[in-house]
DNA sequence: GCCATGTATGACACCGGTGTCCAACTGGAC
DNA sequence: GTCCAGTTGGACACCGGTGTCATACATGGC
């Protein structure tokens, strides 16, 4: 019988009460089995779960998100050029995932409209999610922030600094990864580094900005301010700031790129005037994404471990919810790493 | 009163029983105002609007869901090495769904493992999702289309040939695009010409291969099987794979690649070894994935319509649900441009 | 002035789960 | 044999919407 029905397929989907009757107990108590309730006999548990099983019923999640008064969607909201970021962000937030009852539900916004707010709210309280990850940059918006709050959504920001709420954040530590990465020039000879910074507002562009100033003060370099370029973290703008760059005479012997987007414009700007790199440029960009090993010579960069970051949030957010009583003690900062390529030489002996 | 409770933010949600209340109404008339139901007094809806606009009520999903037997997610599987192609893809299909009441759901799965058949089922069976948007390569798997049918779940699948069930199916003509892009090589004046086909079992890999036959057959042009070399589709398998087409002698004036990963790999096979793009060796592409920009020279690639094409599915998929009577009529067979960069040129003469 | 007709609204059951609370049953102590 | 405590199971209301059907009222034809 129970056979036959899982047979037939096609939408008469088996309620809790079907399986009531057939184990011949009540719903309640076929409730209990599926929450696992503890005072239970051990008998109807099992004979329970036989039927289950053999049935293959699932219970209803949206009856039982009403009945609960809460259900099992995380949000992943992101406005961002960086496709290989978010893939590996979602990639982490569903390994953490994998196995839970949770559902990433995804959200691109458009952080330029003046609607953002007004989308992310109704996307958040329209589906009443349980909570949210975002990504940078809107993760750098602390009136999101307040409004998640006011909504009673969780949430848990990545970002590129520690922020002041430690218990939403999730964070790589890229001012020290930057300075790692210039202290590397330097160890290499390099005393003319240029800059492509990010945009202005970005919080990771400033960090990134940061350590790169950090690691020439110590280096007692001083950093004339046309060795500092801006870009918008995309190849074009890269390629486009380069330019100035590689202008200067005498010509900086290398370039840090605030991310690998602009490397790679840096590469091909380096290439378009015959620039060899690395014997006369040297290049470091930062994230680690694919293009680096696609390019030639394949850009030295730094890594930051975003699948990781990715888990560590979805984690945060749902431990709360899974975590017996034990807190969920992830760390909310991580650190990155320089990966050596082809993209950096001693500077060439003028 | 009612901006009172507004103001109050956190979680004491208004139900469709306090806005009745306040209209002094019942709450199926609220329900009908939702609804657009066509029978009703204009100055009730317009009050019962009123104060639905005034407290910013939200319908709860979860309890319409349940009432209504179907839900309002959309999944979305893919089991694809292509990051660029999934973010565009889901792209797409948000841009259908913008405005509507639906999300998206994701869900990568492993092709490899002998789960997906069960993971699969389960995610749509657990969320009782409305429908699935299923990429390639599991879109080719017909028992995990029989699958879903038996599940009575709506489904699109995105292919790269029209395969037989066209009302389910959104797809590009790879092997019309192939065959021009091997005719403009043609044209160029290449006559050996080999090819880095992509994995067996996948019908991309197939209709490309097919498309890239074609175009010799109908030149009068042998291939012989030394100019076949078998590729993954990742940029590691297409520097390898291209080795052995590198290594003939002659050796070929040009290599159409099954995609742009792989290009790009036989780009770095050819730096390598000091053979000179494209005035040695012309190389083309296949899905204009933002690589090909990247590196030296840019590479010539086959663009496919892949957002729209996202578009186009999740149209298909929710046209059945929201379209009054009127035949949703997305189209299923998208074409593809030749993007002409600079790794293209007529051979050298010998 | 009556009934047939149609329109606007409401009462009530229902979707498929869960929480509360009480009844029934069990075993042990007296 | 009776009573009590502890365990197990079920009746019922409830979550927040929607569908069905009945009712109240306005309108038009005779």
């Amino acid at each position: 019988m129970a056979k036959q029905k899982q047979d037939e397929g096609q939408a008469p989907k088996l309620t809790i009460n079907d399986i009531a009757r057939m184990a011949g107990v009540s719903k309640k108590t076929v409730s209990r089995v599926i929450n696992r309730s503890p005072l239970l006999n051990q008998d109807t548990r099992d004979k329970v779960e036989a039927i289950i099983r053999d049935t293959g019923y699932v219970p209803n999640p949206q009856a039982r998100a009403l009945a609960l008064g809460r259900n099992f969607l995380i949000g992943l909201v992101y406005d961002n050029p960086n496709a290989q970021m978010i893939l590996s962000m979602q990639k982490g937030i569903l390994e953490a995932l994998h196995g839970t009852e949770f559902e990433l539900v995804i959200r691109p916004v458009d952080r330029g409209s003046n609607l953002v707010m007004d989308d992310i709210k109704s996307f958040v309280t329209r589906q009443r999610l349980f909570g949210v990850v975002i990504l940078p940059p809107m993760s750098e918006n602390d009136a999101l922030a307040r409004m998640l709050d006011e909504e009673g959504c969780r949430y848990v920001r990545m970002g590129s600094a520690v922020l002041d709420d430690a218990e939403h954040m999730v964070a790589s530590n890229d001012r020290e990864a930057v300075a790692d990465a210039v202290r590397h020039l330097i160890a290499q000879g390099h005393r003319r580094i240029g800059l492509i910074a990010g945009p202005h507002g970005f919080r990771s562009a400033q960090e990134r900005r940061e350590g790169f100033e950090l690691a020439l003060r110590e280096a007692g370099i001083s950093l004339p301010r046309s060795l500092i370029a801006d870009g918008q973290y995309t190849f074009e703008s890269g390629l486009s700031a380069s330019e100035s760059l590689l202008d200067l005479s005498p010509r900086p012997t290398a370039i840090f790129a605030s991310n690998d987007e602009m490397a790679a414009g840096v590469l091909y700007a380096a290439r378009l005037r015959d620039i060899a790199v690395p014997e006369q440029l040297s290049i470091i960009g930062f994230d680690d994404t694919p293009v680096t090993t696609r390019v030639w010579p394949p850009l030295t960069t730094v890594r930051w471990p975003i699948v990781a970051m990715g888990r560590a949030a979805a984690l945060k957010l749902i431990g709360t919810a899974i975590g017996e009583g034990s807190e969920v003690n992830e760390p909310s900062m991580f650190s990155s790493t320089l990966i050596r390529r082809g993209s950096v030489a001693p500077p060439a002996t003028s």
